[in-house]
DNA sequence: CATATTTCAGTAAGACTGAAATTA
DNA sequence: CTAATTTCAGTCGTACTGAAATAT
């Protein structure tokens, strides 16, 4: 009962999230702006639309997210000129400085959560949940 | 980004929820009464607050899944004549069929989600996220 | 016309908080 | 008195559904 893998993962899952949005809290941060903050440093401005698509959230969530941001000065939300539909999202100066904050958080956390794993076993939890992930 | 372990244990933890959801929905169940109706299958009748401590529920949602049991009649809530706070919750015939119908899904569902991974892979990862979980 | 985008209101299951009422 | 138990009403972050409004 307790040893299906199912609620291993469940349970692990909980931990980590636990560890990370505690993480985050402390700098008044949650899991979506360290997403969205990242892969828009990564792969640049976008659309809210293209962002859904690179981060997998849903766009309903998005809009909520995008207004936290938005409202800490994170991201500026401007209309594109050539598509009147989109609102092109990007990363501000001060948007940098938050997702260095947040991805330092999130490294400590990932520490904090891994510490009972030798780096071996660390190197083999990540290729055995690569595997069992849907391909998406 | 998409390698941090808590992410990957997030996405493959929310996998096998939805696997498990979706087996359970089909028979009109939920994760709350496989875990309830196997421990009292496993364990014997027991008050709710000592479920609680055996599954790990909250006591809110003891209530609301007890209730459910109840009402499907897989379970029975009687006053406990030694300690008149307590509600011995005690499984049903009924109870230990539907348990079993429950098992079977869950166990289905198993297999679906650990299909990538190879006997040997299956039992790695059980190890490891054994060793991950913070000890109860 | 169909499609894409943004937005809002609401739902879901699991985990949790706080408080009231009852009994030990 | 304190402590345990049951119950209710509510929150939380994450994920999702459905629908409206707007523009391509």
């Amino acid at each position: 009962m307790l040893d299906l893998p199912s609620w291993l993962l469940t349970q692990s899952a909980l931990h980590a999230q636990r560890l990370v949005a505690d993480g985050f809290a402390e700098v008044g941060g949650r899991g979506y702006h360290h997403r969205l903050l990242g892969m828009l440093i990564a792969d640049g401005p976008a659309s809210q639309a293209e962002l859904g698509r690179r981060t997998g959230m849903h766009l309903s969530d998005m809009v909520a997210a995008v207004n936290e941001l938005a409202a800490g000065g994170y991201v500026t939300r401007a209309p594109d000129p050539a598509d009147r539909r989109r609102n092109v999202i990007t990363v501000t100066d001060e948007g940098r400085r938050r997702a260095r904050t947040l991805r330092e958080r999130a490294e400590r956390i990932q520490d904090e959560l891994l510490a009972p794993l030798t780096a071996a076993e660390r190197e083999q939890l990540t290729v055995l949940l690569r595997k069992l992930l849907p391909p998406r």
